[in-house]
DNA sequence: CGAATATATCGACGATTGTCAATGGATGAC
DNA sequence: GTCATCCATTGACAATCGTCGATATATTCG
């Protein structure tokens, strides 16, 4: 649930693309892309925002995929920092990350 | 320079990320996070951001890669219509394309 | 003309990624 | 305890991607 992996920095004071980004900051905002680059991440978490909270075991259906692949693609979205997943009893209820929705638009302008 | 593959669409009335996606328009806005989800492409993007408008043969410098990476990377850019190049000469001076940058924006918020 | 420069394309290579079957752990219902 | 359900992890596979050397085209300069 809540990401082992460090999270990219992308903090509120990201450079963002309006001046010449450094190797490093490239590597933090491009991974945080990559999280957005896959069809159905995307529309995981459009689901998501939607609904405001998913069970993970309602994602499976709309999304015809297995369980594990969309196990995979939560864990890869909340690496990233753009959902949070909360236990309760069996199942995981996500979440979107406002602020982190918010940075990586900041990024892009 | 200009892209021949078809654009995405993610036009002004792309749903974005609010209501639940259908898998077209997700593969179409995944194509366009793909190309914004590497180090170097971003950089470009700053490079370019911040001058206003670059030549081509300016790149590879700060960038420290091969030609042929480099025009990998705007061919890239320019097929997900986030930049665009002129032709001046020997040489080709690339472009931001604003609105392309903010339906970007828009689809995340 | 020939030489030099900027760019695009091709081909190959290693690395990464999306997918799923199989498996195991954890939780709740009976 | 037993069973069913939800979820994460592992391992394997095909597909895609980033990189660069070699090559080709186009343009400018002398």
């Amino acid at each position: 649930m809540t990401p082992s992996a460090a999270l990219p920095q992308l903090g509120c004071c990201h450079p963002g693309l309006t001046a010449p980004l450094g190797e490093d900051d490239a590597i933090e905002l491009a991974t945080t892309f990559a999280a957005l680059a896959d069809p159905v991440r995307l529309r995981i978490l459009s689901l998501i925002a939607a609904a405001g909270e998913v069970c993970g075991c309602d994602l499976q259906a709309p999304l015809n995929k297995a369980q594990p692949t969309i196990s995979h693609h939560t864990k890869t979205l909340a690496e990233a920092g753009l959902i949070v997943g909360e236990k309760r009893g069996r199942w995981v209820w996500w979440r979107i990350v406002p602020e982190r929705m918010a940075a990586v638009q900041n990024a892009l302008g």
